[in-house]
DNA sequence: GTATTTGCAAAAGCTTTGCTGCAAC
DNA sequence: GTTGCAGCAAAGCTTTTGCAAATAC
């Protein structure tokens, strides 16, 4: 795993106080690797302290966003309109979605890095958020679907 | 332009029946050049056929998105959650959105190409449908950054 | 004591769905 | 006469917001 954000340091280092409910949060996501839905995130968070609320979890990755640690996803909607979450890592990477089983395989490549370059200096565009997704059939379920077709 | 789907043409040649109120709005989507969410369609289908229903306009997107023919965007949900759709063109695109004034720009390059070959060659991938979308400054922001910087 | 942040509940925004009736062949 | 699509209205899902009460310092 690549380096990612130590969250709750990062966030008091930059002088923003927090609460014991957004501590829990901030440590739920940082401790869990999956990609956390806002709803995911509080169950999870609840176990730390019970009386989050839904509120406070978006409020929380509002601040979270701001502060650039943690990416939002769509994962090609695969279930429905809601968002994912992320810690930041260094290396940035894209997202493979499988339409037929669900999941979500990640892929960093110097290739997209260097796709990032040309871009921003084609443009002249500062690139604060890259989201790159792909959909369509992972090898899993490609090979099944050849074998229904033979 | 980059050559686009003949939409209503093609949705008829794969033998699909169109009633008055989806080719009004294929004909819509087809002429519109700006990135279109559901409610915009609505109303700009609405002058060729006023009697048209939100549903149908939904079920005409999702239909479209089956037949492959046109893209789904999120643009970095700058004004919402809502979706924007685009006719597919022959050379994939991205798009750029800026966080200050709104503006999205598309940029299309053959790393982007390369970088997808790259994907789905590493991974074993089956890509039926990508989306690459960036968030930041667009120049003109940028220069105004800068000025007030000073 | 003052300034924030929370919880609660309600609203908002966008999309989907069930059902009845209309339309197409 | 069947089959299926449209319109309508309601519900659904996720996220946002206003406000009074609680919390942090």
């Amino acid at each position: 795993m690549l380096p990612r954000w130590e969250l709750l340091n990062e966030v008091e280092a930059r002088g923003v106080r927090l609460t014991a409910q957004s501590r829990a949060l901030i440590a739920t996501i940082q401790e869990t690797t999956t990609h956390l839905d806002a709803a995911s995130l509080l169950n999870l968070a609840r176990k730390r302290n019970p009386k989050i609320d839904r509120a406070t979890v978006y409020r929380t990755i509002e601040l979270l966003k701001k502060l650039g640690m943690i990416d939002e996803l769509d994962l090609m909607h695969l279930n429905g309109e809601k968002h994912y979450y992320e810690v930041k890592i260094q290396q940035e990477h894209l997202h493979l979605a499988c339409f037929e089983c669900g999941q979500i395989l990640e892929f960093a490549t110097p290739v997209f890095e260097r796709l990032k370059q040309e871009i921003a200096a084609a443009n002249q565009f500062e690139i604060h958020v890259t989201r790159l997704e792909l959909g369509g059939l992972c090898s899993a379920c490609t090979a099944k679907k050849k074998v229904r077709v033979q």
